[in-house]
DNA sequence: GTGGTCTAGACCACC
DNA sequence: GTGGTCTAGACCACA
């Protein structure tokens, strides 16, 4: 995992959680690599995925069976994709709008570029 | 000002600056408040502006002289443009599009509802 | 049988069986169901409950024969009596009432709503 | 300060925070020791303060001012009575009813032991 | 085996 | 100076 310099690592593997779930990667009461499995996969301090996992369950992302390992939410992909639309509308769509307006992009090229980088993802 | 929580406060100060200078709110070799003032104006430490002032200088949107206080350089508003656009279209740009496909939002209802906004913010 | 979160498991069902004991629902030379059938109860690993049982034994509450099971032993419900009314007189009392303090409570109300609900659980 | 044994000495720190509010020793809007200088005091590790801080951050009992330090929230001693209060109502009143029930503890005596705790508590 | 807490110490960005 | 992140490593209780 390619970690991005000026985002805490914590929060980047949080991340990466969370789109594994929005991607059906991690399906609902499906346990995640334990604390340790993680740290060495991920060559990061197990400290530093505890962070991660405290932070999910604090969000009602994961759960953890104690003695077992932590668990996906049920409800947890619903919950996710709730709160990252909600900042999305909520946060970076005005960010973006304020930008298209202060850069004079034209919103017509910006959709159609897109449109076809989707198209390309989607097909690939 | 409201500082967002995870920005840098000297950073943000540098973008309202920069803001400005995109509304032709700053003119070219206009002058821009004190580091006093604008400390006192923003609630902040004046090492916090002085900070964004070097900034600034240094990525050649402000110049300085000595005594009298800083001024927006000529040729300013193109290049905070240059450097505004290239980081949307480079860094930001491809987040959202992942975000979208992630969330799977529908990118003509995302155009449309922009175009609302880009139109309503004209006009007032 | 819900679990609190920060209190083990193995102690809280050392508990509830105390509590049987003192509700007279577990009477002296009873046998208690074996470690499996009461993992299986809980949805709980039988290791648990194991060091329940441990636990339990070593506070001479219950006895085991072998190859037979666990049982109540005689003057059990005396000493979990003993054992709660020192904690609760020694421990819990003092948190309360230091609470109490804190929270402004009226000691009146307090008492009104209790004897409330002794009368109504004992109706019940 | 004296740790308790079986409780996080993290949440002992955020707890006698939360005291320190309710007998106003702590003002809204106060500025609270640096994780360093608490770390100091307390014989602890400044990780550990950060901890128990980033818990009443979390809960909106604090704030923090960046490169100046961590203050008490306006409405804090509000927050965090009603915090009490309610945990007291919900969970520890009904376990202190089930006790006093199981315990066969009369309720007059209790009441009058703890009006006697209060008078003594209060005029010392 | 699991997670949870704590320490020591380092380094960083920021104010 | 402040908080924030991270590492390394230890120890513990628990399942």
């Amino acid at each position: 995992m390619n970690f991005n310099e000026h985002k805490p690592i914590y929060l980047q593997i949080s991340d990466s959680i969370c789109e594994k779930i929005l991607n059906n990667e991690y399906l609902e009461d499906e346990r995640i690599p334990s604390i340790r499995e993680l740290g060495t996969m991920l060559g990061v301090n197990p400290n530093t995925v505890m962070r991660s996992f405290e932070y999910l369950k604090s969000i009602d992302v994961i759960y953890d069976k104690r003695g077992v390992g932590f668990f996906i939410s049920p409800d947890a992909r619903r919950a996710v994709k709730a709160i990252y639309k909600d900042e999305f509308m909520n946060t970076e769509l005005p960010a973006i709008i304020k930008k298209i307006k202060l850069l004079e992009i034209d919103i017509n090229d910006l959709s159609k570029k897109i449109s076809r980088e989707l198209g390309m993802k989607e097909s690939s």
